[in-house]
DNA sequence: CCCGTTTTCTTGAATGAGTCAAGGAAGCGA
DNA sequence: TCGCTTCCTTGACTCATTCAAGAAAACGGG
């Protein structure tokens, strides 16, 4: 098991404390499957998850990452066209590259100063809590293998 | 109808000429559709043509909103936990205000200068195609009855 | 340390946006 | 008008995600 034993306990498990959630091997589990897959899809959470815990149900990995995102231990990114992602890294507001061909996400920092786009030029009234932005374009591997060209077949 | 036969082609005709696609009521139909209906989801534009056009199929709009995406006619915009929905402004990098209470979606110009978002610190070696900037808050009326509160319920 | 309450997990079925595929209809250049 | 090509209709299907009911586990109080 990945689980710590030795006196204090994993960092997980005082994660899932201090957010006032029970402590299951099944949050442990999710938590951890998110913190080695960066940006993995629900499928490849529970999958993650089985390789420790054989037995979990889709139904708990799904509810686990809910609740965690809910708490704000994890944080869900829908890039279009793609099925839910998670990721551990919170309280920064960094941001992500897509690659339109092979679907590779990577975290970039904050662009300009701290909150870069967070003061839209009018908005409209809007109470604004968070920015999100989402580079668009090509991953290295995908753009040295269609050379010329920015999106190789369709893409938006 | 709203099809305009004095002469000269109506816009959405010209447009798919333009665009080199064959022009068919249905496609007319799906660009006046987003047109008048904006940041409409699939749904929403189904049944805006089949006020003219009773008989399409959810099929040909599926069909043409795609079409009409790749050549760039219409643009496509997925924030996290919606569905797919579309408008006609196109050709400008503009963004988004979405409300987390009702969904409202509401455009907003760049934000720093003409490309804002577009220089990530570091690129990670990716080709860079566009940047996509959504702003999630809570829209003038939510936030009225909501006070104190950004987010109502739970959101992330 | 055990019990009871409450939350969480398992199981299995259902939902719904979006896609696939085959044949008929319409657009459009000749 | 003809014929080729593209587009539309019909209907079945996929698959991520959700719903619901009952069993199991967490954990605070006794």
């Amino acid at each position: 098991m990945t689980e710590n034993k030795q006196g204090h306990e994993s960092e997980p498990t005082a994660a899932l404390r201090n957010s006032s959630l029970r402590v299951t091997k099944q949050r442990i589990a999710v938590l951890e499957a998110v913190c080695d897959h960066q940006h993995a899809d629900t499928e490849t959470v529970i999958c993650a998850v089985r390789e420790n815990l054989p037995e979990v149900s889709h139904q708990a990995v799904y509810d686990s990452l809910h609740t965690l995102t809910e708490v704000g231990l994890v944080r869900c990114i829908q890039p279009s066209g793609s099925v839910a992602r998670y990721e551990r890294r919170i309280g920064d507001n960094h941001h992500h590259l897509v690659c339109r061909s092979c679907n590779l996400i990577v975290d970039v920092d904050c662009t300009v100063g701290q909150a870069p786009c967070l003061t839209p030029s009018h908005d409209a009234g809007f109470v604004i809590e968070q920015a999100e932005v989402t580079f668009w374009g090509l991953c290295p591997e995908c753009a040295a293998s269609s050379p010329g060209r920015l999106a190789p077949a369709s893409a938006v």
